[in-house]
DNA sequence: GTAGGGTTAG
């Protein structure tokens, strides 16, 4: 109708088109309208409805149009995987990309960028070497975008040697390089290798920027390494880097992932920009190292100052009921979230397990479990693990089993499923259920997380396994250790060896429960440490009760304070006492 | 004209 009462040019469609880039109705009828055109600049409008239909997100309507073009030149495909790439579609990437190459299609510079990194998001390691031999094959191995990307898939593979080797081999190494190779290692929780590289940076000459530093504290923080960190922060404010309010939220973050509350509190007041991040890591990190007043105190003068919280947010809220008991307050914020109307904040699957994790670790194994059979959402793993770690705190082997079973079913890979149930068994004397489940663990080729302690000292982080006896002070450390014991059990410690594990591994019965990495660590860290400063260990797994009730003894007889952090959270062990009380 | 890097949560 439009077109036969008013010509249009091709400049008045274009024009629209800009007009209505970001309303996918609109760029409908402006389609419908090109396709009854004769313009023989059809193509060059459908390029510009396909690259806002990109923009919008809507990646089938934008496939349509797609597949209607006559002969795509080679920067329409390349719209099409960035399309594919930027909404998380790998898998139509692949596809498209089978389909580039029956046709005949050459790709070019462009075009590996996107296809690498739908294959890193599709995480088909094999898919990877396979595109990683076309890249050599059509030469642009050489091209400094492409092997950085990558670089970063075969480290999102858990591939380190081929990553590292990769990057090492790149001719040129431009900042942007170094950068999102030890921004993919904190990622993919390999800081310590992060920090490895930062150093070769410097030794490589090499200038940081911002972006180095955001990952570096980043990394610091899942290292523990507060004094590591805040060396980087400064060099970065000496040599003028600009630290900027995302900077200043890394640092933050860093301290609170080091147990140190209070000087977070202080940065935090100080900053002269704050934004939701800023909020949400004060509120997490309160959370985290059990001060849940702290954090619902905060949030509620994040409201009081009317700024809009955001998931994260409610995720720390809630993290901060279900670490300090909080049923009641954790209900009512839930609800709050239920009944914002705000679409952003409709509780998603890790609200749901924060609030089984607050309800079951209350001990209402019951209503949990019944707030699961109710949700409007599927259950995931996480929201049953959740469950199964509650009914091991309050040791339910009947709700445990069943829980377990589902878990066991949808994720047999997953190793601490497994141990949970094993301990739960433990715990009630149940011996022979224990060895059922580890048999099963064998048959499924179930694999373990090993346990380990970290902790910094002298500007390098030291690594204890169980037992281990690698370390150089290893002997001068177990003599620590030896006295340590002597002295807690004159004041009352008794070895707990009946204590239920959360998800650290089975202890096997040889091995003493003496030598359990967190103890090493504490040991090393005693001898080391400076006097008057806390002792700051790092557990990957969670730690277990007697290590728990052992710190609590030395945090006394030596009047240090014992700064743990476990998987799930911080315990700071002050004169005897945690502030982890009961609720952990 | 198009391609690679950063903060909370998981």
């Amino acid at each position: 109708m439009l077109a036969k009462q008013t010509p249009l040019t091709k400049q008045m469609l274009s024009e629209l088109l800009r007009a209505s880039s970001s309303k996918t109705k609109q760029l409908k009828k402006i389609h419908a309208v090109v396709i009854r055109t004769g313009f023989s600049e059809k193509n060059s409008l459908l390029t510009q409805l396909l690259e806002n239909l990109v923009l919008v997100g809507d990646m089938c309507y934008a496939r349509q149009v797609f597949d209607e073009m006559h002969k795509p030149r080679i920067f329409l495909w390349n719209t099409l995987f960035k399309g594919y790439v930027r909404n998380q579609l790998p898998f139509e990437s692949v596809l498209l990309y089978k389909k580039m190459r029956d046709l005949g299609v050459r790709p070019d510079e462009f075009t590996y960028p996107f296809v690498v990194k739908a294959i890193s998001q599709l995480g088909v390691l094999p898919c990877g070497v396979s595109l990683h031999a076309h890249v050599v094959k059509n030469g642009f191995e050489c091209l400094g975008i492409v092997a950085t990307e990558l670089v970063m898939m075969y480290m999102k593979f858990s591939e380190l040697s081929s990553a590292e080797f990769l990057f090492e081999s790149m001719q040129v190494k431009d900042l942007v390089a170094w950068n999102a190779f030890i921004a993919v290692c904190v990622q993919t929780g390999n800081s310590a290798i992060a920090l490895e590289y930062f150093n070769k940076m410097s030794a490589d000459a090499v200038q940081f920027d911002s972006f180095t530093v955001v990952s570096m504290l980043s990394a610091c923080g899942q290292l523990g390494s507060l004094e590591i960190g805040e060396e980087i922060y400064d060099r970065a404010r000496k040599e003028e880097i600009d630290c900027n309010i995302i900077v200043e939220n890394a640092r933050l973050d860093m301290h609170l992932k080091c147990g140190s509350t209070e000087a977070a509190r202080v940065l935090f007041d100080e900053m002269k920009q704050r934004n939701v991040v800023s909020w949400s890591t004060m509120i997490v990190g309160y959370a985290m190292n059990g001060d849940s007043r702290e954090a619902l105190a905060l949030f509620t003068m994040m409201q009081n100052e009317g700024l809009r919280p955001n998931y994260v947010t409610f995720l720390g809220v809630l993290s901060a009921c279900s670490h300090a008991g909080l049923v009641n307050e954790g209900k009512r914020y839930f609800s709050l979230m239920v009944r914002s109307n705000d679409k952003n904040l409709e509780p998603r699957k890790e609200h749901y397990a924060c609030m089984v994790d607050l309800l079951g670790r209350s001990g209402l194994l019951e209503e949990a479990y019944e707030f699961i059979k109710k949700m409007p959402v599927e259950p995931d793993t996480g929201i049953w693990g959740a469950l199964l770690g509650a009914c091991a705190v309050h040791r339910d082997m009947i709700l445990g089993q069943k829980v377990a079973d589902v878990l066991v079913e949808t994720a047999p890979d997953i190793g601490s499923y497994h141990v949970l149930l094993s301990n739960i068994y433990a715990a009630a004397g149940k011996w022979d259920c224990v060895d059922k489940v580890r048999g099963k663990m064998r048959k499924l080729g179930t694999k373990k997380v090993a346990a380990y302690s970290s902790i910094e000292f002298d500007g390098k982080i030291h690594f204890f396994n169980r037992g281990d006896k690698s370390h150089p002070q290893s002997k001068v450390i177990y003599e620590k250790l030896d006295e340590i014991l002597k002295k807690i059990r004159n004041m009352g410690y008794v070895p707990d060896t009946g204590s239920v594990f959360h998800d650290v591994e089975m202890e096997e019965k040889e091995c003493s429960l003496s030598h359990h990495s967190e103890k090493l660590a504490i040991a090393f860290g005693l001898i080391n440490g400076r006097v008057g400063h806390p002792i700051r260990v790092m557990k990957n797994l969670r730690t277990c009760d007697d290590c728990h009730v052992f710190s609590k003894f030395v945090s006394r007889l030596t009047s240090r304070e014992i700064i743990m952090r476990d998987k799930n959270r911080f315990h700071h062990f002050r004169n005897g006492i945690c502030s982890c009380k009961e609720f952990w």
